[in-house]
DNA sequence: GACGGTTGATTGACAAGTCAATCTAGAGCA
DNA sequence: TGCTCTAGATTGACTTGTCAATCAACCGTC
């Protein structure tokens, strides 16, 4: 058996988290039994809990290694010195870019952690409000350079911009919108667009 | 005792449901059990099988009964003739207003079937759908009139609006944002004025 | 005395997590 | 090269607890 591949103890850690997003997104979190991640990851019940020590931290692990992403995404799109309408385009891409390329895992983080205020949602509010906070900074310094109206709120906005995302997001997960390629391109535009102009002060006088 | 207060059948059908709100309020849906309604209703755990088929039911019939008020009250704006952005205002506010008259049902509502993509969300697609779709038709009128920008599709405002006020929602149901009779006042007129100042046409040559 | 309302103990299904047994790969040694 | 020995990987039957839902008995009232 020549091209028997050799798995390491890391593939199948591996294999269990991939296991995991394929089930999680099919069946959602709370009706997937242990064993069926195990099954699609055809390995033993037992060794999940090998590898993890719980049904709950193997959903943690999926999150978080995804979420620093944006996070960092976030915080360095934020460093640089670009207009602030760029940045939160920037911020935009990068959430659509990555339901693009993994929308198994991005239809579990935003279904069952990000929109579900009470289980995962309450675990992980710190990291969740993080990702908010890095769009009301932009917004505030927007406002203090005089690009944007002070009487909105910034807090409000980083809100109103993850909230819209996501809804975005799971009208393309649902199927209740066209997930074409060409929807991906204008969607992050579209958001960025529509949130700016509103914000954007006019001085039509 | 002479203040003892006959109770219908009906009313204890009421109390279940009343007692349901607060119990999902508090612990969520899948964390409460059957009996956790019962104790707070003040009745035998049969009892609630007597006026509903399931746990489920319960909840279904919350829901409905409430999501069905804002229907009829998103078609009567819809119908109305007044300005397009007097429609979304009417519809922001009629949202804000539930929250600020029930906040225990509308977080019960939001958090367990609006948001909950997987369990109730999944169950009344098409009622929450019904309730994008009024937005959608008003953006969509208010392009064929010629106020709207065309190139923003009217499906993705029926969703960024909602996605927006629910991320309030949930913002003042977890305390991430201040709760005050103001910001509720403000809040309604901000998300419109913030998502029409991006959709109207400005005729800026 | 009959019937709808009411009770709460009981049932049965289901699933997370445990654990003792088994396997495997490689290190040390002659 | 061949032989042990050990640590860690792997297995899946079993334990344990939890709840939704049922049901038989028990009011109270007309």
């Amino acid at each position: 058996m020549p091209d028997q591949v050799k798995t390491t103890p890391a593939d199948k850690r591996r294999a269990i988290l991939e296991a995991a997003i394929r089930v999680f997104a099919r069946q959602g979190y709370h009706s997937t039994r242990v064993a069926d991640i195990a099954d699609e990851a055809g390995v033993a019940y037992g060794l999940v809990y090998h590898y993890f020590r719980s049904k709950e931290a193997v959903m943690t692990e999926l999150f978080t290694e995804r979420w620093s992403l944006l996070l960092a995404a976030s915080d360095s799109l934020y460093e640089q010195d670009i207009p602030a309408r760029e940045k939160l385009a920037g911020i935009a891409r990068f959430i659509i870019d990555s339901y693009r390329h993994d929308p198994e895992l991005m239809k579990v983080i935003i279904i069952e952690v990000t929109r579900a205020a009470n289980s995962f949602g309450a675990t992980h509010l710190p990291e969740i409000r993080r990702a908010y906070d890095v769009v009301s900074r932009i917004v505030a310094d927007g406002q203090r350079e005089g690009l944007y109206r002070e009487e909105i709120d910034p807090d409000f906005v980083g809100m109103w911009f993850y909230g819209a995302i996501e809804q975005l997001l799971s009208g393309w997960v649902f199927g209740l919108i066209p997930a074409t390629d060409e929807e991906f391109e204008r969607a992050g535009e579209m958001v960025v667009e529509t949130l700016c102009c509103g914000l954007e002060r006019r001085d039509d006088s």
